[in-house]
RNA sequence: GGUCGGGUGGCCGAGUGGCUAGGCUCAGCUCUGCAAAAGCUGCUACAGCGGUUCGAAUCCGCUCUCGACCUCCA
């Protein structure tokens, strides 16, 4: 495959990808509701968005990546009136002001995103720093004839919707009929909604809500779907190239994201939809409620009551790269382990491939190789961003950098590797050397350990009055900047 | 109940009609004073049953089974 092809849920089948207004391209990524830690899942979805805006990258693309903060207008409980924002109700559990915990929690998210080493986005918009735009917006729906409003409170009318764009539930597949079909069960149920697919886009608070602004409906706040679709609309324009979710805002989220735009601007906003799958724990799916779940925090420290040891940030990031970004990922402790040795021995090799200097004399069969590879990695990455393919061919050719075959290559073939190994380990999956990043930390701690030893060695030659050897060491650590001072409860040493 | 997606070797996990990824684990060998690293070799699998085909993990049908979504979730 020589150009990127992308897996769009809109059709379910891999199409060739091409931007609205190249080299430009314009990514929407639906963020975090900031009213608790991010948890795992939550990561696997940022990092995989964050490495498909790194290829993009890599690719020449100029590419404005929105990824907002959903602040409020997330909802506990249906969207029917007396439901209670997510925000709002941690506020009120942690007596805190709504702005606080949106703070806190989004300082929180920024620090393990940065902790994984993904690339800011190009905007991060707030839902309640866009409140215009959204009220905004549920006046061009109400205008265009696809919302109603009962008690304050403006409700999206898929009914209307449907009937006249019937690709209403493409997206997540469902069938327009069966959708009606199942209105007419349930519409004795429904209060203030016509249709139970119809969702509220603007809220009537009821009195002790925290988060609420004034409109011209209702002293309210905006519904969950709605940011989605004014920010997009404001940053990317009515239709843009790229929108992505996790698998679980594929419906209904998304699929009323599509209603919003069709409503508010008559077309549907994104041509490509990608979304990523679930993360599952030993085979079960993540759940707070019923404790199986880890933080990120957990996984990393080891403080957790489901693996014997800490796993690293890069450990767990290795992992989710060794697994197409939509397959389900279980989490567990035998994978955790194979990916932490995995990357450890990726880490080595790329150290081992930068000291290799070319040959004098080429070898054909050497740069044929690497050929193969670069020209396999391209193609892996082109056909839906399959990272588990690239990493297996960076270990096929590990052998031959290892053993020194690849060391028989031409200078500009060889530097062709190395730069290939860069960018894709450094630059597009964002990894980074764990161990040499942290080597000032451990530098110190590794020098008192080895002048332990050292000193040990020669208090046992002064105590077989081996005075050669022991005046050795002394003279020696001297001449490199280490003093070593002798006394009576034994021997210290201090840089000078 | 409805919709959708899976079931791959000890474990994890790519792969959509022939060329039988890769990682981890395990066993063995080479190298080596010992160890580590590295290299090499082995364990050669596609839930089950039918069908299509010269040929299927890959296509079709049925069965079993797991999961996701349908309600807040990345």
């Amino acid at each position: 495959m020589q150009h990127l092809h992308v897996f769009n849920s809109l059709n379910r089948q891999k199409e060739l990808f091409e931007p609205l207004f190249p080299p430009r391209v314009g990514m929407y990524v639906c963020g975090p509701t900031v009213y608790n830690d991010v948890h795992l899942g939550n990561c696997r979805t940022f990092v995989s968005f964050d490495i498909i805006y790194r290829y993009l990258l890599h690719l020449g693309y100029k590419v404005r990546y929105v990824r907002n903060i959903t602040d409020v207008g997330h909802l506990v409980g249906d969207t029917d009136e007396g439901a209670e924002s997510k925000v709002d109700k941690q506020a009120r559990l942690e007596q805190k002001e709504p702005m606080e915990i949106v703070q806190h929690y989004t300082n929180g998210f920024h620090q393990m995103m940065q902790t994984l080493r993904t690339l800011p986005p190009s905007i991060e918009p707030t839902a309640t720093g866009h409140l215009l735009e959204q009220i905004e917006m549920v006046q061009a729906i109400l205008k265009n004839g696809y919302a109603y409003i009962n008690n304050g409170t403006v409700y999206f009318d898929t009914a209307k919707l449907i009937a006249n764009f019937p690709d209403y539930g493409k997206l997540s597949g469902k069938k327009v009929d069966e959708l009606i079909a199942e209105s007419r069960d349930n519409l004795k149920h429904q209060s203030d909604k016509r249709h139970p697919t119809d969702f509220a886009i603007w809220i009537k608070a009821d009195p002790n809500h925290l988060m609420k602004w004034q409109s011209e409906w209702s002293l309210g706040f905006p519904g969950w779907h709605l940011e989605c679709s004014a920010m997009s609309t404001k940053y990317l324009g009515k239709e843009f190239d790229l929108h992505g979710g996790g698998m679980d805002l594929q419906f209904p989220h998304h699929e009323n994201e599509i209603a919003q735009n069709i409503g508010a601007c008559g077309n549907s906003p994104a041509r490509y939809w990608l979304h990523t799958n679930m993360m599952l724990l030993n085979g079960r799916k993540m759940s707070k409620s019923d404790g199986n779940n880890v933080m990120p925090k957990e996984l990393f420290s080891g403080n957790n009551g489901f693996f014997s040891q800490p796993y690293s940030p890069m450990s767990f990031k290795f992992l989710l790269l060794q697994t197409h970004y939509r397959s389900t990922l279980d989490l567990t402790e035998g994978g955790l382990e194979s990916a932490s040795k995995a990357y450890q021995r990726l880490m080595k090799l790329y150290q081992t491939l930068l000291n290799i200097s070319p040959a004098a004399q080429p070898d054909a069969a050497a740069d044929a190789e690497i050929s193969l590879f670069v020209k396999k990695a391209a193609e892996a990455m082109n056909d839906d961003f399959n990272t588990p393919e690239v990493l297996s061919l960076m270990f096929q050719i590990a052998p031959r950098i290892n053993d020194g075959f690849i060391a028989k290559a031409s200078a500009q073939q060889l530097d062709a590797l190395k730069t290939s190994f860069r960018q894709f380990l450094f630059d597009i999956f964002g990894l980074y050397d764990e161990t040499e990043a942290d080597s000032q930390h451990q530098d110190s701690h590794l020098l008192a350990a080895t002048l332990d030893l050292i000193l040990k060695m020669r208090a046992g030659a002064r105590a077989r009055k081996d005075f050669a050897t022991s005046d050795l060491i002394r003279d020696n650590l001297l001449s490199i900047g280490i003093q070593i001072k002798d006394s009576k409860t034994g021997a210290t040493w201090e840089k000078i």
